[in-house]
DNA sequence: CCCCAATGTAATATATATATTGCATAATGT
DNA sequence: ACATTATGCAATATATATATTACATTGGGG
């Protein structure tokens, strides 16, 4: 199940998926597969990922 | 940094930290080092130990 | 002071998150 | 048609989350 609330997120920030990588510190591929929904992320990713996107865990990564 | 907020989810549901783990599918081990703060855990686990217990994303792991 | 239940902690093994490299594809502009 | 930019995707390598087993420690009840 693909993560459609990043991919928007980080579109809303203009950013492009090696840009949200650099912000967090790993490679394009993990944000890649992470919003394809094939990756189980570690927490501090997550927590990352959302204060690179002025988001929470419940807004992203939460499912509804 | 201990996460005091999953322990007292915890215990507020009078469940033993081998209560958790069972209701999650892991060891006991894995629980207490996610208390104690010592472990980086994945997005599932973590969204398995919210719905055992009753609670959010940011409820537990967010940082305050 | 003992038990016993709950938790801490450590060593080693396994599964998997992530890195690295490389190439393919789609879209966009010139 | 060509070049460029963003993304998808695959193979292999490395770091680490988690399992397994075992023993130590703490705290409450008899």
């Amino acid at each position: 199940m693909k993560n459609k609330r990043l991919r928007m997120a980080r579109l809303e920030r203009n950013m492009k998926q090696a840009d949200l990588a650099n912000a967090v510190g790993v490679t394009r591929q993990t944000i890649g597969l992470i919003e394809a929904g094939d990756y189980n992320p570690t927490l501090k990713l997550c927590i990352s990922i959302c204060k690179a996107l002025g988001k929470s865990l419940d807004d992203l990564f939460w499912e509804g």
